[in-house]
DNA sequence: CATGAATGAGCATTCATTCAT
DNA sequence: GATGAATGAATGCTCATTCAT
């Protein structure tokens, strides 16, 4: 038993490390964050910073990429879960019911991955994602792409900036946003009745 | 002669050095922008930089600044412009159009000012504006606050991805993209029709 | 049983820790080999080099220091094998032709006892060792210190020199070697003959 | 005048760090030698030297660099002259004569670039201008291709090893040794004589 | 006999900023 | 108005070495 233990011990140092490089990288970003930071917060020193990871800029990418995995894993299982349903806007409803869940419970994470600057693939994935649910709406058969493109970009905008003002800010309930979005983007179609 | 030259050669290097450095910010951001390329892009010293500026952060500031005062006043032009029409619906259209034109003109510096992580004042901005038009619209005098708030944040969300990813991207004109926005905001109401 | 196999395994990876240090000193040199790089070499952990050696500098001096006991015993036997011998000439071929022959036998070592840089010990050793035996030829009795001294260290700088670039690189087998060294510095006297 | 002085400011700093830098390459070694040491002797800080030099690195390279080039010259104004002459022993002994002389000069400067140890390229300068010269000699034309090469890089070592322990630990002054050597290498012709 | 985990001490390099001219 | 020269203060990263097990 005790060696079982220790057998995963060592994850404990790397887990820490990461979990603390989260807080503060969602906190001050990625340049305003010192490895000298990080090794503070987990009680260790630099050296064993190096010991689990290759470098500051590798450890970032490992975390954005985890995320990115994480909400393209969501959309999907969204997606194939509402797969009977005619319309896009059930479809887009539940993606954003389970994205915002998924936000809310990783509230440092999201802050990283879906907010850094330099690499905007969160958003890439998105915009595929989205694009993919909603070109298949009879509100876009007719109307050409830059309708579609701006229809597309400006949701992933409000999705951006409520994740962050409405949702991590504790302000609104990821369910209520995810219904109030669809509201604002589907208000032709009669409104979504909370359950 | 030599008087009047010197009159117009005074400030040539401070107004080439804000100029580049709003060029350089807008591509690379702070913390990957150095004194030294900004001196390097004007052709001048390093301490030259500094017979103008205070420090890096001062100048960013600064340049942040002139983008915010001019975002309100366009925003307020706008307001007292359309003052006279009853429903929000044609003020966020006015005001769309107006802040698209001006972000057109002013690619560079609308990057660093709409997209500057640190502190999100232009947002704010945005926010108060575009909150004290619309809560006067009968469509949210029964609705609680949140559902104001939601509507406001998700909107500036749009407004700011979509300024990246169509007006400055050159992928759509402001006039089209103004129209599309308020579209898909106040689709309820009878749609705008281009002029 | 037991007890016997573990009187064998004892030291087993001391010796192969010991084997890959020489491969890897001989290499890339006392500066650039880590301690990581021969622990993973012979395929042990960190701690295990120290349970063996007390640092990377002791192990270092231990290995030059072998390599010149063993230079030291080829010499001292040579002379005392062609101590017969009227002249300092044959007595230089016996020493060169066994020191060749052990180089050869042991390149690697070779390579870090006589090319080391900070301790010049093995030079030392073949100045000392080789003054006494010239010292006493006829050819140089007459002559002032000086010119023994030139000699003297010519000689070991072609031995040196050779070793590494035409023993060691096997373009030159340690008799042949051996042979025109000797032509080299004693042409006055008549041509060694290839046995 | 003081203008014109300091025109050339820029190179006292520079000058001196290099020389420093070739002062204690020289005593140290690459790898022992610090940056903090170089600087520290040159009485300025850090960022100073990376004002002048890329990188410790780039320096040390430029050193040899510097060194290999001057051996060149020597070596061939030193083959240019003595053309006439039809024996290759006369035209060693120039060769030496001068590439002693400027040994003894730049003795710090010496020992960097001919005993460095990763990058032997001093050596193969020497190994192919020497061979150029020699190979004409009608004492190899009937050796094979491996007598030459012995004899050649047998003076070498004697080169390099006497440059050590005789030229710069003031031993023997240029001239004699190379007389000296000579006298070895071309034992058989008649003697050189002092002039 | 061996190792998983950790660290003290150091090193090259960078960058905003300043002073004397 | 402008610059040549210099620096204080970090910062990421490495490596030999050790301790508890």
């Amino acid at each position: 038993m005790a060696r079982e233990e220790s057998k995963f011990e060592w994850q404990k140092s790397m887990k820490l490390l990461r979990e603390k490089a989260i807080e503060i990288f969602a906190e001050y970003g990625y340049f305003q964050t010192k490895i000298s930071d990080i090794v503070k917060a987990a009680n260790v020193t630099q050296p064993t910073f190096y010991l689990y990871f290759e470098s500051k800029d590798v450890l970032y990418k490992e975390i954005i990429t985890d995320f990115q995995t994480n909400l393209e894993k969501i959309i999907d299982e969204s997606v194939s879960e509402s797969n009977a349903l005619q319309n896009s806007k059930e479809t887009i409803h539940v993606i954003l019911n389970r994205m915002f869940n998924y936000f809310s419970l990783n509230p440092d994470l999201t802050k990283v991955g879906l907010f850094e600057s330099d690499v905007p693939t969160a958003s890439k994935i998105l915009s595929q994602k989205l694009k993919s649910v909603v070109e298949k709406d009879s509100r876009f058969i007719d109307e050409d792409d830059i309708v579609l493109h701006i229809f597309i970009e400006s949701l992933i905008g409000s999705i951006e900036r409520l994740t962050l003002s409405a949702l991590l800010s504790e302000k609104v309930e990821s369910k209520k946003l995810a219904e109030e979005i669809v509201n604002i983007y589907f208000a032709k179609e009669k409104s979504v009745v909370t359950a």
